[in-house]
DNA sequence: TTTTAATAGTTGTATATACAAATGTCGTGT
DNA sequence: ACACGACATTTGTATATACAACTATTAAAA
């Protein structure tokens, strides 16, 4: 489906404004169907991607500002986001012993099961856009969508 | 900025996952800079994507459900928009007399003077993307897209 | 004609997000 | 030691979004 037979849209759009539509789209897609996975286990996308990053930790505690930067959704609210995570016991908080401003977050046993239980299902997910297209074409995909975010200025 | 450096990634990621974090973080780029573009009109992204529909009706009165299929976000709340559109004497709103269940949705001249002083910027934001990126690519990437997006089952 | 089902839109409520202001802590210079 | 700016995080508030329940109207069936 064409991003004009999407939107069904009767004019004619210039490659610049269907590449931004068709991104936009092909998001809303993507997060609708992730939605749809992390619904049964009670997360948002935002709150699995706190959990994958502490992982990503390795026992290693991330404070607030490391949590936000990797995040990409740069603008959300961390705090209340692992309030939540917090209230479903996935992680611990405590105040820096050595830095009293930070933070320190860690994924808790229950985190890592529940990750456990969600990779192979959030590998699926990505194997299932990916299933119509080839490796290359990946490729090329990844390497168009960093040129198109390099703007000249 | 290949999208492994947006988000501090230490371990390698395959294709698959790679695209879908790029198109993800991607359009989270444009939305936020078109936000700004937005913020001086006080007009949030879906917001100026009902006018823009409005106008493509070209005089013609849109009702509610043809407003929401033509949105790109399908889940958001159709009445809640227009009613702070209205708000803002952008759009009009009357029941539609041949089928009362129905509503009218019209854009006000004061909304086709907004459209019209954004259009140019609207353009603009739309060329800045595009500028490091040839014809050629930009179709391909539309057409990468599309075919990302059509899932096998 | 009454009942029932389908359609179109609105409203309630809970949750999420955006952004600015506030709080507490640390580092540096005087 | 004290003042001051920078830093890290939290909180308040307004707005947005998600989803289900509700209302009103129309169309179809009995």
């Amino acid at each position: 489906m064409t991003i004009e037979e999407v939107i069904k849209s009767t004019v004619k759009m210039d490659n610049a404004k269907k590449v931004i539509l068709n991104i936009m789209y092909t998001q809303n897609v993507i997060q609708d169907h992730f939605s749809e996975l992390m619904k049964p286990y009670d997360l948002s996308g935002e709150q699995y991607n706190v959990l994958r990053i502490l992982r990503g930790q390795k026992g290693k505690p991330a404070n607030m500002c490391v949590i936000q930067e990797r995040m990409l959704a740069k603008t959300s609210n961390t705090t209340r986001l692992v309030d939540k995570l917090l209230l479903k016991d996935l992680v611990t908080r405590n105040v820096c012993p050595g830095n009293r401003r930070k933070i320190e977050v860690l994924i808790t046993q229950k985190g890592l099961d529940i990750l456990k239980e969600l990779d192979p299902k959030v590998d699926e997910h990505e194997r299932l856009f990916a299933e119509n297209i080839s490796q290359e074409e990946l490729e090329l995909l990844n390497t168009l969508l960093e040129k198109y975010r390099t703007q000249q200025n």
